[in-house]
DNA sequence: CTGAGTGTGTAGCTTTGCTACATGGATGTA
DNA sequence: TACATCCATGTAGCAAAGCTACACACTCAG
């Protein structure tokens, strides 16, 4: 019973086709079928089945499959025991991130990244309309996704999951607007207002479903923007108002945009981090990941600290060097 | 980062010796030096150093050993997994005992064990004055073990330990004693007679201890065996009492030896299952300790159920089928 | 000093696991 | 129907990993 061919089982799981297990593990699909094969012989039982063109795994397939994670667990961990008496973190981390989250956090989180020898993270942003934040974590060690309240769509699949901070959506308006001078908006106030949201499946879209249900009436959305720049300059352009997540704002041009916030809905988003479990163990990793929650926290105590979301402040000197 | 180096470390920490560890893993010394060597460079840092002729594992190393089992325990609950899904438990299972326990559990267990087909289990015994309950784990599945009440020593050594019974010791007198019509028995009454002990380094010297504290006297110990059978032989002969496990008893004789409990003192010991914790996951070790667990608690319900210990009732028919 | 105990190097063979290429079945399209 | 395409899977051959056999170095006891 070997390890490598359980993980081949596994990634198989997850992959759905040994076409893209071979391409995952840098091997060619033969080698993946004679694996499996061996895995099957040994097993006694089958642990695939063909299905079209393609193949499924059976229950037993499964079953060892699920069973192969606490493998990876335990080895990822003995390697992260290592690691530690090494004093020395190994190997490189990739990450994805929506552009919010890493506009954010990621040039803070890297700057002291920096300060590790030997550690190298690889980022990349997604949309996440396009993106199964699940899914992501196949190819990626960290997948920074977001929630809204109450909804936590990666309970079941057997992820790890590191809560890094809850972001209170608000609504941004453009200076010179009616509700400007209010300290907090209530879904009444902002029903009837003309508004900027996000395309279809965005999660956003809900919070407007409870405004429109808490305060009687119709939201009018006129346009659907993913980009949050794009967003704010609509925004600030009086053509509407939006949803924003407040420390996410970059507050680019004090003045011309107020955020005020919302009470009576569920207004916040969890900002999370996801990873499959068993590179949750890796030190590395774990490094970046208390990295990033760090940062999280002291960008939400900054904001808490300095201004209540009425007027903007400048602040966030980020001269920031990647790898 | 190798599984089966992992386990070769593991191996070594708990054998203390590469030509040891060769012996049960059948392999060259040779090969498993090699294999460490290359774990060793992997990691980065030395995992042993020399001390004398043999050799002694590093702080790193230890660690590492922990680790792997951990990583040991994983693969086997895979193992197990897939044995639930053939419904078909695979191998054989080694088991110790020391003798009195295997006399009273082993057969009825074993005529069970027969009627699953497949599951193969030696059986061996050794005296437990001779052996480290603990250290036989290295080179059994399943140890029978015991240990008297309120002292614990294996739990820190990362063992698996499922308790099968806990058995009262009984002062065993010649049916024409004095004390044989007496329905219990304290220490002042025990304490002047001559006593037929166990060797030094039995655990049963702490009961005898205890009486000599509790009933202020001495207690003579006349000889010393090991074996309970000698031991009944003496009583019988009325060369002295002794100590006597209740259910343990054959009660060969019936009318020569009777058993009386003991008040006054901790007088009883626990009867366990030891094993490495990867192997007590095995899904055949966990079988046999199942059918080990209810064959204890049937003969305990039939000593409880069929007489108080005074005289003696032949029984024991067991005509068992199992699934 | 010798002998029995340890662990470790080197040479060579066996086994394992990969690639490259060819085959066969399922699907969708001209 | 014929054909192209996308799968998984066989077969041959090659490269690497891991083992044995043997030699050697070292430590400790008598």
């Amino acid at each position: 019973m070997d390890v490598q061919r359980l993980e081949l089982l596994r990634e198989l799981a997850e992959r759905r086709s040994i076409t893209e297990v071979a391409r995952a593990t840098h091997r060619t699909p033969s080698a993946v079928s004679q694996q499996l094969k061996v895995l099957e012989r040994e097993a006694g039982l089958p642990l695939t089945e063909r299905s079209g063109r393609g193949l499924i795994l059976t229950d037993a397939g499964r079953a060892l499959a699920r069973s192969a994670t606490d493998v990876a667990v335990a080895l990822a961990r003995a390697n992260a025991v290592w690691d530690e008496f090494r004093n020395h973190v190994t190997g490189e981390v990739s990450l994805v991130t929506f552009p919010t989250a890493g506009e954010m956090l990621l040039p803070g989180a890297l700057q002291q990244i920096a300060g590790v020898p030997g550690l190298i993270v690889n980022c990349t942003d997604k949309d996440p309309e396009l993106s199964d934040f699940p899914a992501l974590t196949a190819d990626f060690d960290i997948v920074l996704a977001y929630s809204l309240r109450g909804q936590l769509p990666w309970g079941g699949r057997g992820l790890t999951v590191v809560p890094l901070m809850t972001e209170p959506l608000d609504v941004g308006l453009p200076a010179d607007h009616r509700l400007a001078p209010r300290a907090w908006i209530g879904p009444a106030d902002v029903v009837g207002e003309t508004w900027i949201g996000a395309p279809d499946g965005y999660p956003f879209e809900r919070i407007l479903h409870q405004i429109e249900q808490q305060g009687g009436g119709q939201a009018l959305v006129a346009q659907r923007f993913a980009d949050m720049r794009l967003i704010e300059a609509f925004v600030m352009a009086g053509l509407g108002i939006a949803l924003v997540p407040r420390y996410t704002w970059g507050g680019d041009q004090p003045g011309k945009l107020v955020l005020k916030p919302l009470r009576g809905v569920d207004a916040e988003r969890q900002i999370v981090a996801l990873m499959r479990p068993d590179r949750a163990e890796r030190l590395a990793v774990r490094t970046v990941v208390d990295v990033l929650r760090a940062e999280a926290e002291r960008v939400q105590a900054e904001h808490t600290a300095s201004a209540p979301p009425s007027s903007s402040s400048s602040s966030s000197s980020s001269s920031s060097s990647s790898s």
